[in-house]
DNA sequence: CTGTTAGCGCATTCAT
DNA sequence: ATGAATGCGCTAACAG
């Protein structure tokens, strides 16, 4: 057996030399390669006998090029530390598993700058379809992918003007209902903690529904604490509650942008011995983990960023198998449920 | 203009299209479409005018197919929704960014099968370098990867006998190192939380460099907790740690396997007002930002799960450079640095 | 600086 | 059930 060391640095065998040694033509060994082919058991086996011996890999590059089916779906997410978009993305993963699709991946950085040229680089790979977190995006991140020609999902959102499809839910809408919630428990001064600037589209639209609630129950407004760039970190929602509290001391709840800067907060509070939800409540968003776990447990809401996944990959693949029979599926607009779950820190 | 929902079906333009408008032939605008080639300014301009005008993306599939470089690198990890191999992707990320280069990602979720399986699809695409984490895989796995003659980067682990190059640490060693120290600090009843089977090799070599450091120190053994499949969750944690206390009393410390699960542990210590660290300590392993932030905060090991993909990302380039050139560069072995970090869980 | 020729490795289409 | 011819869209190599 040859070492490991003197790695060959020649080009890989094809198809050729498969078919040459297994006696046969390229298509027949194209043939036998996908399952279901229109071959004899015989040659099927001659043939993959060959393959083990040439430790033959398939080349999809190629057959992309004389199929026009390249085989990939993209997919592009914010960021992939947040474990809300891991999960979206393991579901689109789960959604497409077996169906011989391969998914590229990318990370936006919460830019949409980033985002134009992610779409330009990954358009260049000819994917089947392409899934995208948000409504808002570069004018020519839209034209791109409208003139592409596949599938577009928008997700995470309700876009005013989709694409597309849409496998989302609104933000605003979310995060109003855990005000008025909060509002049924009693509090009375709510304060809200979030990213400053507005790179992240849907923590803009949580602050609005924050905003939008006050106004509708007609309590104090303005008891906003906007800190670090988003996605805001549990250490900067520890920082933004102290601030919070010192600014404005007769807040006795703080809605924030998500469940980690909940969480930042909550530990801030231990801390500095301010008992939650005694001297103050504390709410997140996305029902991440740590919420669940915590010391007391985070009330926040709940969105199946997995089944976002699953349901956008699954709209994906209908859409896709219709472009592939020349036919279109109408645009769909899928609205994916939340819910307040009510825990020990409200 | 054209409305959004009559978007095209037909096949998107070729490079021939943009020549016949620019009124040149199909090598000048290859030459114009990629940066620093030789082409006059005029020429260029009205290449991109073309390329504007008819919305044209190049199609990288045909152009791995004649210039042999797909472009792509493939990184495996065992899941996604672990902070630490989402650092880890980043690092990668970071590292290949501006280079040209397209990170394809794949879970393995902690199967040496499915990494196989992975593999073999990965291949498929023709990557020119591919970075796996961990030491142990399938045989065929080993077999595809060195035919494949790429470069290849095994991460996360030391093997006993690499594939070609490595960036790692030993786990078993960082372990034992934290079990020292939990010595150094008095304790003398330590115990292990970590996951049932043997899937996660990781998990295994941290259990095993515990029970070296614990025969080494001549402490009490067999005081281990093995619960949930890996990785382990919080909410294992917590279950873990009670099993642990109530079945051996004595227990005045506990090892997790990671910090997610020593995060759970704590919460629940909180739960049923067992004092951290004082009726129990708590370590951790990865450093992972609930570490940093819970209350009190977790004694861990921090690994620099971004800089292992970078620097994973970094040699790959290399190797990939050397490998285009028709060079190799010598297997690598880039041992990665780990400490104790003493935080007040302990 | 620009054009011509050739071919990458496979799947489609049409034969047989 | 198998084979032959053809071309996918691009870039390498060479020519001018």
């Amino acid at each position: 057996m040859a070492s490991e060391t003197d790695r060959p640095l020649k080009s890989p065998p094809t198809m050729a030399d498969v078919a040459e040694l297994a006696g046969v033509s390229t298509m027949t060994v194209s043939r036998a390669l996908k399952k279901g082919g229109p071959i004899s058991e015989k040659t099927r086996r001659k043939i993959m006998n060959a393959v083990d011996e040439l430790g033959y890999v398939l080349d999809q590059t190629a057959g992309t090029l004389s199929s026009k089916r390249s085989g990939f779906v993209v997919a592009l997410v914010p960021s992939i530390n947040s474990s809300n978009f891991a999960d979206t993305a393991r579901g689109i993963t789960e959604a497409i598993e077996n169906t011989g699709l391969q998914l590229l991946l990318g990370y936006t950085d919460y830019l949409i700058e980033k985002e134009e040229r992610l779409v330009e680089s990954m358009l260049t790979r000819r994917p089947e379809g392409i899934i995208v977190t948000g409504g808002r995006h570069a004018d020519r991140t839209r034209r791109l992918l409208s003139a592409a020609g596949i599938p577009v999902i928008e997700t995470w959102d309700i876009p005013d003007n989709p694409i597309e499809h849409v496998v989302g839910f609104s933000n605003a809408a979310a995060t109003n209902a855990l005000v008025h919630h909060l509002y049924g428990l009693g509090y009375r001064n709510i304060g809200f903690v979030g990213g400053t600037s507005n790179r992240d589209t849907r923590g803009a639209d949580r602050r609005l529904g924050y905003a939008q609630a006050i106004e509708q129950l007609g309590l104090p407004r303005g008891r906003v604490i906007s800190f670090g760039k988003p996605p805001i970190s549990m250490e900067q929602g520890g920082e933004a509650i102290a601030h919070l509290m010192s600014q404005w001391p007769d807040v006795d709840a703080a809605v924030c942008v998500s469940d980690l800067s909940a969480f930042g907060a909550l530990m801030e509070c231990h801390r500095r011995g301010w008992a939650v939800p005694g001297r103050i409540a504390i709410a997140g968003f996305g029902d991440f983990e740590v919420a669940r776990c915590s010391f007391p447990r985070i009330t926040t809401i709940s969105v199946d960023a997995f089944e976002i996944g699953r349901a956008a990959g699954d709209l994906l693949l209908n859409a896709i198998e219709a472009s592939r029979e020349g036919r279109r599926i109408p645009p769909e607009l899928m609205l994916m449920p939340f819910k307040v779950i009510q825990r020990e820190s409200t």
